[in-house]
RNA sequence: CGGGGCGUAGCGUAGCCCGGUAUCGCGCCUGGUUUGGGACCAGGAGGUCGUCAGUUCGAAUCUGGCCGCCCCGACCA
């Protein structure tokens, strides 16, 4: 097994998912399509979470949990999401095994144990929350209802990725009910900026905000809102949606409410989501050849400390050292991690640690005791510097701000070299296919335009951005008018 | 589900065409020398060759069935 990781440039899917087994975040697990988070990898979803969680709790919103499965016939309720999502369902038919008579030993399904009616594996929740919700809600009284879920959920995909596109995937889907559609829209938005700004100030992911085209929309919604991400190998990544439900599911799942007048209305809804994907786009946005790049605020371990020492009378040396440093670093909050074992030299230590994209890292030794001093390296950089060892306090916080600022503005500058503006067609397929990245370019709004773009390209409508500026212009497929550019790419 | 490929130690592989009980690297274990950018030397452990059957004195190798995985397509947070 090669110690190295695949240069990205060479072959950028061959790269990431060695990283992903490299950096020790994850692998493919027996179960098909299936994928092991492993603790490193877990850890930093955890992060993730947690700054997720407090957003969403700081909007008045709580945690709940639904069951994971959903009946066949609550799950059909709301035709469109039904439909949508009927190809990809993991459906349980019966409840028991037996001992297989032809096959000692072994077991099969015991057909006497078929269940009246198959229990859809969720692949989303509105279905089994909604039908909940009927219930919980009566009057104007108990309305907004702001609830979230951390769940499972599975896809039958048929090809899958690390993160990307597993059959079982991590989400958080918040599902909330108000009394106005302008309260439901707000909220919608206001969840969407919050993807928004967790992607830019925890990832240091730039991200492009807009609403999906009829043909990319949620099943079961009126209006989809999204974060769109770009990677470093010039593909798009959806990494976060918001939808408007309106009252679909309201009136499929018969949800009404008594408003303050006494009359009985259908409520109105919202969902959005963020999974494990996430984890996918952090790797493909900042990594590099030596390994995983993590933005300081979601590193699990924020400043490794690796001794140098020849024998047990220098390590105790500076393993004393050491200590006052770790107890001053944790103290600001910091986590830090003594990397002491004996069993690995110092050069395969900086190696495995630059793999896992720990920020910064400390390197102490005789030498530096001697000096009062110690080696700082940056991981964004790889940038090395000795300071004294008493300014490590204050040093230290400082790097970690400027090393996640840093990241930031370097997949800003990233982000917008990929973005192209294009007004005829031919130019739209020479930057697919010469740059890649997303292409601005004006569109006549119908679902057949999008549709025979997609099958000639390969490239789908990312969004329409929320920022994007009126201006008349041609649709670069049909030459009928357009009031704005969209936003196209390859995507994964 | 269509088209292609593969299944040999924890991982990556050679051997297969042309049958004789398995090669190499990484990792692992032991001992020693090393330790400021992925150490070196010596020794060692570890394999129902995916599975079932057939051909044969003899099968990783040939034949057939089955199972599983990967890649390309359709699908997709």
């Amino acid at each position: 097994m090669g110690k190295e990781l695949p240069s990205r440039s060479d072959d950028y899917s061959l790269w990431y998912n060695e990283l992903v087994k490299k950096a020790d975040l994850a692998e493919h697990s027996d179960v098909r399509g299936c994928m092991v988070i492993k603790p490193y990898g877990y850890s930093i979803w955890e992060k993730m979470q947690q700054a997720l969680d407090k957003m969403f709790k700081e909007t008045g919103h709580v945690n709940a949990y639904f069951p994971l499965f959903v009946p066949k016939s609550m799950f059909e309720a709301e035709e469109k999401n039904a439909e949508g999502f009927a190809k990809e369902c993991a459906i349980v038919t019966h409840y028991r095994l037996k001992s297989d008579d032809k096959r000692p030993g072994k077991l099969m399904v015991d057909p006497d144990a078929k269940l009246e009616e198959e229990l859809v594996v969720r692949p989303t929740s509105e279905a089994i929350i909604w039908s909940t919700y009927k219930r919980w809600i009566q009057s104007y009284r108990d309305l907004p209802l702001l609830i979230n879920q951390w769940a499972n959920v599975v896809r039958w995909e048929m090809r899958t990725r690390l993160f990307l596109r597993t059959a079982e995937f991590l989400w958080q889907e918040g599902h909330t009910a108000h009394s106005t559609a302008e309260e439901a829209v707000k909220e919608t938005l206001q969840m969407l900026n919050i993807y928004a700004e967790f992607a830019e100030s925890f990832m240091a992911m730039p991200v492009v905000k807009g609403i999906k085209s009829e043909g990319e929309r949620f099943p079961g919604a009126i209006d989809t809102y999204c974060i769109e991400a770009m990677m470093q190998d010039g593909k798009a990544l959806q990494a976060g949606t918001s939808h408007f439900l309106g009252q679909n599911f309201a009136k499929a799942f018969d949800v009404k409410f008594a408003s303050k007048e006494g009359k009985l209305e259908h409520v109105w809804g919202t969902s959005w989501g963020v999974s494990t994907r996430l984890m996918g786009a952090l790797i493909m946005a900042h990594s590099d050849d030596e390994g995983l790049v993590l933005p300081p605020k979601l590193a699990p371990i924020h400043v490794v400390i690796i001794p140098i020492f020849r024998n047990e009378g220098e390590l105790a040396k500076v393993s004393t050292a050491v200590e006052s440093i770790t107890k001053a670093l944790r103290n600001l909050g910091l986590t830090v991690k003594f990397d002491d074992r004996d069993t690995q030299k110092p050069g395969f230590k900086f190696a495995e640690w630059e793999m896992k994209g720990v920020p910064v890292r400390l390197a102490i030794g005789p030498r530096d005791l001697e000096n009062g001093t110690v080696e700082v390296a940056r991981r964004d950089t790889r940038e090395k510097q000795l300071i004294r060892i008493e300014e490590v306090v204050t040093f230290i916080p400082r790097l970690l701000d400027q090393i996640q600022d840093n990241i930031y503005q370097r997949a800003l500058t990233f982000r917008n070299e990929m973005i192209t503006s294009v007004d005829n067609y031919s130019d739209f397929k020479k930057v697919l296919d010469e740059k890649a990245g997303f292409v601005m370019a004006h569109w006549d709004g119908t679902v057949e335009t999008e549709g025979a773009i997609k099958d000639e390209t390969k490239a789908t409508i990312r969004c329409i951005p929320l920022d994007a500026k009126v201006e008349s212009g041609k649709c670069i497929y049909s030459g009928q008018p357009s009031k704005r550019r969209v936003l196209f790419a390859r995507a994964y």
